[in-house]
DNA sequence: GTGAAAGCGCTAACAC
DNA sequence: GTGTTAGCGCTTTCAC
């Protein structure tokens, strides 16, 4: 058009402060431009900077982030599963806290929405994971070669992939070894459960070293061992997983601690963007292995 | 209406799986239902945290709520205020990276959009502070009661408020005791910035304490402190500020490590109940102070 | 208690 | 290049 009657609209646009209305153009369009997250619990490191990687690359792509908060409630995960569908999100990077209410989400399948879930396995839902079994099998290996013995494991909750990778990585790098574990707690990933399942095997068995299934619990393990007044790694070894919330502070208080670095950041931009390029839908590959895990590596970004 | 005619509605919509479009009656209604959350960094512990107090109240009200990641990037915040405009959120909980865009700001302003920042001063903005220049003040006659004399600073950001409250106060308890700092280093509430200002400070000058404006540079000068050969408390104090990253791992980890407890969570509550209730425009007091800051206590929630 | 119609703000399509 | 119109899905109003 001409400069001039260009010109003239910008001003009118300016003096009328006009500002288009995302919501009419949404009607229009039928798109929402915009993707839901929803996860366990934002205060927890591990998934703020999963939210950090979704965050980016929605930005980048002109999308906005809807941020849900399931706070480890079953019943508030359903529930945000069907405010995401009315609020009509092109895609959903999704976190669940155990076995995800299926109804739920297929409402949202069924209305063309992309569910992608990182860091877990949900039967249907394309995913990506870290090699959790792999990794944890070579952490093992790797206190097994450092000279311990009598390994313990706090592990996480049993109807969580990752957590029952974990263990299972625990449990094949001990029998290919000829051995077994002498003692296995079930947490769920808080500090606290760490502390609590610790305190139990060390007050119980007769342990040298204490592999957690996440950091913030093996911080619970390092807690323990101190009350019991074993030192680290001197008289106990403790491991943990995902080397997040250890970063930078604790793993410079705690230069002992082994753990396997996760890429957590990198698996929220590439659930991002399975999501929004919708990655030719379920039946490819419905698991995307991000080999990440290696030991105290750092993370590129 | 009969019920039968209500159960024949119910059934259709099952059937059809009909999903209200929450577009059409934004478009209708004229509101959105959504909040918006503009922070400097979500993997940064203390933002996680007021980003649960956000969505926790949002999801109460039946809000849904947007993150936007500024990334410490003043064109990047602008931009999101612009995209918040647009997606014609009902009200932001704002956390600025320094100056923010004022132009941007009144631009929701004009258009009813509430906006209320947490944890820093925006002249004309209404805004939740823990009263940092006090509790700042008293965390550091508490080190001079411990006999500490020859104290070092660490603050943050100059053009943050946060920062400038908690140095003034830093320097008013000197003050008051007659003293002089031995040394102030700016850094900007990294890590890395604690680590190298403190490292500054061991070099050059003769201290038995080091103060920092938050608990992430704190621990950035124990690292400086255990690399230079000083040991903590003993030889040099340390004190850090927001009782934040260091729940709970690092508070184990260094048990010597002195804090104030900012209850950062509970601040995204006011603040959004602020932004949602619409608690009477701009006029009344804007500034909410929560007394917060007592050294080391735990945050109800 | 039920049905019809108008209109929210935007854009694509079509006419001028 | 410019102006007009129809319609996205919902709710409100008004008529039956």
């Amino acid at each position: 058009m001409r400069p001039e009657t260009r010109e003239r609209v910008l001003k009118a646009i300016r003096k009328l402060n006009y500002t288009p209305f995302k919501a009419a153009r949404t009607l229009r369009h039928q798109r929402t431009k915009i993707i839901g997250l929803l996860i366990p619990d934002v205060s927890n490191l591990y998934f703020a900077r999963l939210t950090r990687g979704v965050e980016s690359v929605a930005f980048d792509r002109g999308f906005s982030t809807l941020i849900c908060d399931s706070n480890h409630q079953l019943k508030r995960e359903s529930r945000y599963l069907d405010i995401l569908l009315a609020e009509g999100v092109e895609g959903v990077v999704f976190v669940p806290v155990g076995e995800p209410d299926m109804d739920a989400i297929s409402r949202l399948i069924d209305q063309g929405i992309r569910i992608v879930v990182p860091d877990r396995r949900v039967k249907g839902l394309p995913s990506i994971e870290a090699d959790n079994l792999q990794a944890s099998l070579e952490l093992t290996q790797h206190l097994l070669a450092l000279g311990y013995r009598k390994l313990g494991y706090v592990s996480g909750p049993a109807d969580v992939s990752t957590a029952q990778d974990r263990l299972e990585g625990f449990r094949r790098a001990l029998a290919s070894a000829g051995m077994q574990p002498v003692a296995v707690e079930q947490g769920n990933f808080t500090y606290e459960s760490g502390y609590v399942c610790a305190q139990r095997i060390i007050d119980e068995r007769d342990v040298d070293a204490i592999l957690a299934a996440n950091d913030l619990m093996a911080f619970g393990v390092l807690r323990a061992a101190d009350e019991g007044g074993l030192s680290v790694p001197g008289q106990l070894g403790v491991a943990g997983f995902d080397h997040v919330p250890s970063v930078p502070y604790a793993s410079f208080g705690h230069p002992g601690l082994t753990t396997v670095h996760v890429p957590v950041h990198r698996m929220g931009q590439v659930a991002a963007r399975m999501v929004l390029d919708r990655n030719d839908v379920s039946e490819m590959i419905s698991t995307t292995l991000i080999p990440g895990g290696t030991c105290c590596g750092s993370e590129k970004e």
